[in-house]
DNA sequence: CTACATGCCATAACGCTGCTATGTTTAGCG
DNA sequence: CGCTAAACATAGCAGCGTTATGGCATGTAG
């Protein structure tokens, strides 16, 4: 386990760094204790890599954070646009859904802490996602003139943060995923879309074909 | 674990726990990090007595989440029952919203962590609040028959911690819980309540005049 | 080609953490 | 009164994140 890189000559600074985020992300899905001895041992790399490359763990969890939110995005990339914008706003949500549970410590590392300002950019660039696909809604005449799209996701996002949150810190068993359907076609009905239609394309976008759901960057 | 009963004679057993654990809640108030020993400073007992007593940290982070869905209970329970159960739903959930807000460090310690499944139980005491408040609407007629209360309590639910984590946490401003009351009415208007009868309801149970947040207890 | 300057990394040490081992005190009871 | 057991204080341990220091590589100017 100890030599993983091939090249030994390495400008050293961007490879070290996403070696530990990645040998980072594996502990935290092994659900290893991340330390800071531990993160090293086995790369070869000291403790001080994690000091020049993140300043210390706490840069190194806010690291792990937008790593977090930049996979989402790339998982909300993969999603489709479907000629039904309501569909596709409901995908987004099942993605995020998705997203979370597949990797429950990875998200709960992006909104345990406190987030520190810094990576807030991180997470408005994913809730621009929903933006973009409540704007389509609207545009499409499914839901009313007087519905603003960033309210609109604002309110997907937190039915969809409400359940994930609640299933992957454990108080609520996976089962109550089943309540996404319900709360998203509750929440689109009443921003004007027609309930049967707005059911149809909830139950689409719902149990629409899940892409792969990471990236094929990892060793 | 080997003291349950009362009587068995307890000259100083209860009175240190619940000086540690109002501390411990004081601390975390003042956002003052907790620490063993910082715990203990100031008090006259000793490190140990948080082993006697809690069996170690763990022990006295899962008695503070404990305490946290315990005066939420007490929250709950200064909820009065009026005669739109709807209205008194919505109360349930703005309570649950601003005893989030009022007390951020401790709803974050009520959910950061995994749930151990020891402190289970005091989680489905305080959603049965708002089990027999769904309850209650679907026995005056408002709500379809077909609705499940646990069902409604548990949508409920996550519409509330959605909101409340996503503002505790950081990522949305205060004014975010604004959305409560279209998700709320949202969500009951597709269970069956009348559209402007809902919104009626909501609108009055989430302005309702909050009670005084916190028991009469500490010292 | 040499000499300096800069940044990355390894080693060792520091202060702090939660925790445990040991001795002492105190309450309840035959 | 003497015994048992629980609660306490003290001291010390391994582990944590962090920092200080020195070696080594690279990049650049003379």
């Amino acid at each position: 386990m100890a030599c993983s890189v091939q090249l030994v000559a390495r400008p050293k600074d961007p490879a070290v760094r996403t070696l530990l985020i990645e040998r980072a992300a594996a502990m935290l899905r092994a659900r290893e204790p991340i330390t800071l001895r531990s993160l090293v041992a086995g790369t070869g790399v000291s403790t001080m890599a994690v000091y020049t490359h993140f300043d210390g763990m706490d840069g190194l969890w806010q690291a792990l954070r937008q790593e977090g939110f930049t996979r989402l995005g790339a998982r909300f990339t993969t999603v489709p646009e479907s000629a039904d914008p309501v569909r596709d706003l409901t995908t987004l949500c099942a993605a995020y859904l998705d997203h979370a549970l597949t990797h429950p410590d990875l998200y709960r590392v992006m909104f345990d802490a406190s987030v520190d300002l810094e990576d807030l950019p991180a997470a408005d660039a994913t809730l621009e996602h929903l933006v973009q696909a409540a704007r389509r809604c609207q545009d499409a005449g499914r839901f009313r003139a007087d519905v603003v799209p960033l309210d609109l996701a604002i309110q997907s996002w937190t039915v969809g943060h409400g359940l994930a949150s609640l299933v992957a810190t454990g108080p609520l068993p996976p089962e109550t995923l089943g309540h996404g359907p319900v709360l998203l076609g509750a929440l689109f009905t009443a921003s004007g879309d027609d309930p049967d239609r707005c059911r149809a394309s909830v139950e689409r976008g719902w149990h629409h074909p899940a892409a792969d759901d990471e990236r094929p960057h990892p060793a």
